[in-house]
DNA sequence: TACCTTTGTTAGTGAATACTAACTTACAAA
DNA sequence: TTTGTAAGTTAGTATTCACTAACAAAGGTA
């Protein structure tokens, strides 16, 4: 599953159009507009739109799983690992604000399965990373073993997601790196030991 | 604002749609065919496909803001208010699950601004019956005061979120009341001080 | 040179969408 | 009895959508 550099250059515009149009923006003509060459042209690099959106999300959870990867240093301080694995997703999200749009918004070409399992693979990857730092943490003492470790990680997520969905609905206005901080740092205090 | 007979079915077969179809389902045509009549009686109740979609909102806002206040009873343990609110959200969209999908799906009507606002409408009323409970919470010391009444709710927001966003992903497939319940009770477990 | 592949073009297609115009019918009030 | 209104109907409309057929030009290779 190479990606050519026309495929990226198709891949990035559909993320900047998400961010500045919405859902409802990214249509064959805005995207081929976009790029400045004709609708037909798309499909000579993707079969579909919908193949756009999977290569997009594809994009996007390769890229997660090597950030993270670099990320989350074993053995370290649990608590440093999920400080650093935020700071990660807060600013890569920061700069590409568009997969926002792609990732929380739900009916993305229809309720497409596939597009809904890539969307679900995006959350397992982040879990891949989340787990087993909460686990370590819990093991160490460090964070609280009153609850269940997919409870911990659920209550992470929930406030991770809904911490970018006001961001989005602000449009982008307040500045997600110093909010998510501030987040992160009650999250830190309540699930301390 | 008054409400015809016909135009809550039609609210309500549009919430219908919303759970089975998804949001590519509804189409006015759809619409029209489920309730039996012609695509055009539809602009005799409303003026406007988004205003069925608004009408749905207000009516799930207007819902939610009566039976909240029955459910949360001034004066009594936040902690079984906490619990009775989240009882009636999760009983509620047990019963009357498309709403899940109207609520948290984004690119309903192509990020209209008025069904945006509607949603945050809903947000907010939920906010208004959780923060004076987390708020009492906190004064008698039963809920940690080590972070801020704000983050406290958007951790509680953000998982009851994220566990509705399951609920539907999984197609509406496990218990939401029996899931909800045990999520609380770990939710519990961590902001009791 | 001859040919093939890649990547672009123009000019469409059929299907779906939200919505409308014009007309009909039932019924209630004056 | 007359008239107005509410609530249906049929048969469309313009627009938008993702996508395709047919062709052209460039460049590498036999």
């Amino acid at each position: 599953m190479e990606i050519s550099e026309r495929q990226l250059e198709i891949i990035e515009t559909a993320g900047k159009i998400l961010s500045v149009s919405g859902l409802s923006g990214l249509t064959t003509k805005n995207l081929a507009k976009e790029i400045g060459f004709s609708e037909a042209a798309l499909y000579r690099h993707f079969a579909s739109k919908e193949d756009i959106i999977l290569g997009l999300l594809q994009f996007l959870r390769v890229n997660m799983d090597e950030r993270l990867e670099t990320v989350c240093i074993p053995n370290r301080d649990p608590k440093d690992n999920l400080i650093a694995l935020f700071e990660s997703q807060f600013s890569f999200f920061s700069k590409n604000p568009h997969y926002v749009v792609a990732v929380f918004s739900d009916g993305l070409m229809g309720e497409s399965d596939k597009i809904n399992q890539a969307i679900l693979q995006l959350m397992q990857v982040k879990m891949k990373y989340l787990m087993p730092i909460v686990m370590q943490g819990q093991q160490k003492g460090i964070f609280t073993q009153a609850i269940t470790s997919e409870d911990l990680v659920h209550i992470i997520m929930g406030s991770f997601r809904l911490q970018m969905y006001k961001w989005k609905i602000s449009n982008f206005k307040f500045d997600i790196k110093r909010q998510g901080r501030n987040m992160l740092e009650a999250l830190l205090t309540l699930i301390k030991q």
